[in-house]
DNA sequence: GCGACAG
DNA sequence: ATCTTGTCGC
């Protein structure tokens, strides 16, 4: 059957607004928002949460006990190194070569930040592999354009991993979106992978109930508004999800989870769902988050 | 012109 | 995202 050509990703700094926009239509049409992937949720489930208070677990890639056939789960997450003016004498080598000015400006900020991407692969309920990357940034965060800031650091430690994923776990949003092109989308499309977006907080689209003082496990589904271009109104783009409450409190606010690629909405909960165990963020998330931590603090500058 | 906005 | 110790509440 016929097949979209998967459009090229290109975070060139010196992209128009307008360029990036439309790069995100061709992403999003050529993304997949119905179920494409060879296996189940509970497939990929983590009973047991990590006890990351005595440090990350061990990398085991000689599965141990655990199924080596289970599908393997890969969580990426971004540490970031602000505020790295470039009047330091005597900086390390490693620097980018500048096309001409930063684009610093009239506020004061830089663009001289480097990402430290990270992402953790885990199979059966164990890690089986850590990689990361570090990636001179270029381009500043802005709402809705957020691949093109933090895409090609995050596809970098991607590259770094040597298994091969069968799901790609990412911070932040995937369908929710104003082009239903988030980062989660966008690395799914460019790798052709099943992967699916969970944020914190909700960047558009209307929940269809409040989400306000909401029971562990609780969802709702999240409508493309007026903000989603792309979209009808009233389309679920993903859902709010509540991963974790505290016994007698209800204080903790629901993830966003959406679809990125080769996963639908509906299933899109079920698979964060299978990978939580206790804690806000699902798993995969954690341990990423963990591990970008860890490379950050162990890099040249702080100690 | 006003509002609104992942990491 | 990041800057940051203790601390109020269950």
């Amino acid at each position: 059957m016929a097949r979209t050509p998967r459009p090229e990703f290109r975070p060139d700094p010196s992209l128009s607004h307008e360029s990036m926009t439309e790069l995100q239509r061709e992403i999003a049409a050529s993304a997949a928002f119905t179920d494409q992937f060879g296996f189940e949720p509970a497939d990929i489930a983590i009973d047991d949460a990590f006890d990351l208070t005595t440090g990350l677990p061990e990398a085991t890639p000689e599965s141990d006990g655990s199924n080596p056939d289970a599908p393997v789960v890969v969580g990426i997450d971004q540490a970031f190194l602000t505020g790295e003016t470039k009047n330091e004498a005597g900086d390390d080598g490693a620097g980018d070569d500048g096309a001409g000015d930063d684009g610093a400006g009239d506020d004061g900020t830089t663009d001289h930040d480097r990402a430290v991407s990270a992402a953790v692969a885990i199979r059966d309920g164990a890690v089986i592999e850590y990689a990361h990357a570090v990636t001179p940034l270029s381009i500043p965060y802005v709402p809705g354009l957020l691949a093109f800031r933090e895409g090609a650091p995050m596809l970098d430690a991607l590259d770094a991993l040597s298994v091969e994923p069968d799901l790609l776990v990412c911070d932040g949003s995937g369908r929710i979106h104003f082009r239903e092109a988030g980062i989660a989308t966008h690395i799914g499309v460019i790798r052709d992978l099943p992967s699916l977006g969970v944020a914190k907080r909700l960047l558009c689209g209307e929940p269809v109930e409040s989400v306000d003082e909401r029971p562990a496990d609780w969802q709702t589904p999240i409508r493309a508004d007026n903000r989603v271009e792309t979209a009808e109104p009233g389309t679920v783009i993903g859902h709010a999800y509540q991963s974790r409450q505290y016994p007698n409190s209800r204080r903790v606010n629901p993830l966003y989870v959406s679809p990125g690629h080769r996963v639908s909405a509906e299933t899109t909960v079920d698979l964060v769902a299978a990978t939580c165990a206790g804690y806000k963020l699902p798993e995969p998330t954690r341990l990423a988050d963990a591990h970008a931590d860890r490379v950050k603090r162990r890099l040249p500058g702080e100690d």
